[in-house]
DNA sequence: CGAAATTTGTTTTGTATCGAAACAAATTCC
DNA sequence: GGAATTTGTTTCGATACAAAACAAATTTCG
């Protein structure tokens, strides 16, 4: 039961009911292929002639194929229908504190080249960078397919609608105007997107034939910042000022250890990778000293992860700690939101068998409801990087979507 | 970007786009009343022909009437539109721990008749008294309208798909399939909601004219638990189970005071009456010695509300600390959801100018961003009877809601 | 083996309705 | 008093949904 909003909606056209269901079946062959038209018209309780029309025009555009034909128990053989992906290239680019990432893959995420160079902390320069790597990269796949566009995941705050990335701290970026200069620089259609929600995009759209994907989940990362990309209603929750998800500094202890964003006792001072690893050094989390001590000593957050599986103890410690702490930062989210399903990525999800029983533990000490504390927490282990098949479901997604109306 | 959900999507028909438009009239209507035939089509681009027919249907529908006609500069003078709610009658139904309420209202919210009766703990004898009760109010009204529903509000869980009432701990009810129960002895349609959603709906639904209702924002309800009706993308947010919304138990401070619900340190702790009720009296909040020390004092939360507003410096004291909690869970929920606006609904609105500065500087002490901090927070007092006009809301709602699709 | 049955996919046909344009009504301006 | 302006209704044609007929391909069974 959705209002409409009486100062931005969309009325309906004569148009209107064919794109609709020409979108319902894109999505259907999409999630349910091999797929005749025979079976979309069952399915749609629509005419076979419909179908016909409406295939014929996803046909048109290639943004479906049809397949061999099949047997059938009786009766003339049905043509299978298939969405294209595999000819269909997009850019996917992960700009972290250190590397940066750039993968060509096709539609469906599949990866087909990957590289990766340190960051230029200044924009311009790095817009340039990705510029040469992006023409480089499909001059040398040029058989592949036509590139679709570009998706940029980055570390902060973006703004959907001028595409400028607001703040992302670990680069000193703030209100960068990060799309149009890409664009340009490339002639292709650029999609930027904060690290959480980018994954939560993943997820929805992206994700293995088979899984069940919900209309209500979040996606909790955990790296230097602990984030959140929330979907409810099947829709991406961005907030009033493009700043909901920060998940991270949710209070677990007022008066807590001081948290990097000013605050005290957030989420994320108690499980960001750095909380960890100063927990593991046996220092206080500072926004200075502790940056400072890790470079100095060259430990990072996999290091730590690999002693504890290695069965270090102080290592193992740090992780369950951070663990338990998480799990009660998640059980926060299900008594908020009651999602479907929990994904959780981030390094640490390297050691889900490790930390899988803390977590569990702690949420169903603070869920309120048994059904709560049965939701499902996915692990989504980095190396799968799920950044970059988030910037690849940035630009496949808009082609997927439900018409926006009302 | 909506995805599509394959499994339960609705597909568009011939009279899909006349459904939409005939939609967004009665909600430009709704919002910008008086509007001539003339101004819709120029605020929809589109033909002034076809919104003489769906006007046409509209007034058939008597969802709308047509007003005097006006002047105008020059020209022929506009026949204004308007939406029928006076003659429209709802039953809005209350049930609270010790008295119930039943208010018959109009369409637009506004009130025709209040009752209060002791609530009756046994579920099917409160449906016989609200069926008499009902039938006892329209009977006396009759001239007033025709009644289109009944609104139900309780302390509770609900699922919408079954109308049960799925827990409501202060009424010790489990899985009672209230809905169908009061619906048969009424012979009236019947909407049941939890408190806080309903509170929301009210909001979205019978705002005052002139008020934006933004399409993201949380109504905090604090009474003797804390919850919370979000709304996103002009949605309600209900959860995979139906159980979203319970920002009362985000930890403040994980080995804080015991919660009701089981766990510790739960906003819900800190800032509910009860809490507030055993801060004052200077004892610690257990689950039934509180209760117990109320009974017998016969104190209450507006007692003390009252006392703090007379200058008792110990009810102040209490307060202004409820207030300081109540805002570091503000700001969690600004942070998690970036909402466009807050309401906070229940007893402590009631002294809004003694806490707002307390509430406003603990959201800034916490708030990510400043545009965050600056969330315009608004007090919904109970003496507006909130929850009665969300019941009201209940019925109304579905009229106006965008249809279904895709 | 061949006609009936079954199932898929295409084509045709009828009809509702969107969108444009013409028309009618009501009023002001010159 | 006629031109101009604005509102609201009516008319009309093109489009596209929906239903039905048709064509194609294959199995079943007499």
């Amino acid at each position: 039961m959705r209002k409409i909003d009486t100062r931005r909606f969309v009325r309906a056209t004569r148009s209107t009911p064919r794109e609709i269901n020409r979108q319902i079946i894109l999505n259907l062959v999409r999630e349910h292929q091999p797929l005749s038209r025979a079976d979309l018209a069952r399915r749609m309780d629509i005419g076979r002639g419909m179908v016909t029309s409406l295939v014929d025009e996803l046909l048109a555009e290639e943004a479906i194929y049809e397949g061999a034909t099949v047997d059938a128990p009786r009766g003339r053989r049905p043509k299978m229908l298939y969405v294209r992906t595999r000819d269909r290239l997009v850019i996917g680019v992960d700009v972290r504190f250190s590397h940066t990432y750039i993968m060509l893959a096709d539609f469906s995420g599949t990866p087909v080249a990957l590289e990766r160079f340190d960051t230029i902390t200044e924009p311009m320069a790095l817009v340039s960078e990705l510029a040469t790597r992006v023409s480089r990269l499909l001059q040398s796949h040029q058989g592949a397919g036509v590139c679709e566009g570009i998706g940029l995941v980055v570390p902060g705050m973006t703004d959907q609608r001028t595409g400028r990335v607001l703040f992302a701290p670990q680069l000193a970026w703030r209100d960068v105007p990060l799309r149009e200069a890409l664009s340009e620089a490339t002639g292709l259609s650029v999609h930027i997107e904060n690290a959480p929600i980018a994954c939560a995009l993943a997820q929805m759209w992206l994700a293995q034939r088979g899984s069940e994907v919900p209309t209500d989940f979040v996606y909790v990362t955990v790296s230097d910042g602990v984030g959140a990309g929330i979907v409810v209603n099947g829709e991406v929750v961005r907030g009033a000022t493009q700043t909901a998800g920060e998940f991270g500094h949710v209070p677990l202890a007022i008066d807590g250890p001081p948290c990097l964003c000013g605050a005290t006792g957030c989420l994320e001072a108690y499980t960001s990778n750095l909380a960890t690893l100063s927990r593991y050094l046996g220092q206080p989390l500072s926004a200075t000293g502790t940056r400072k001590l890790l470079q100095e000593s060259g430990l990072t957050i996999v290091d730590v992860i690999a002693r504890a599986r290695a069965g270090e103890d102080r290592a193992r410690q740090a992780i369950q700690e951070t663990a338990r702490y998480l799990g009660i930062g998640l059980a926060t989210i299900i008594n908020a939101l009651n999602p479907a399903k929990l994904f959780v990525g981030g390094e640490i999800a390297a050691a889900w068998s490790d930390i899988e029983p803390v977590i569990r533990e702690a949420i169903t000490a603070r869920a309120l409801t048994s059904t709560g504390a049965a939701t499902p927490i996915i692990p989504d282990p980095a190396s799968d990087h799920p950044r970059l098949r988030g910037a690849a479901a940035l630009v496949a997604a808009p082609t997927f979507a439900a018409p926006r109306l009302a």
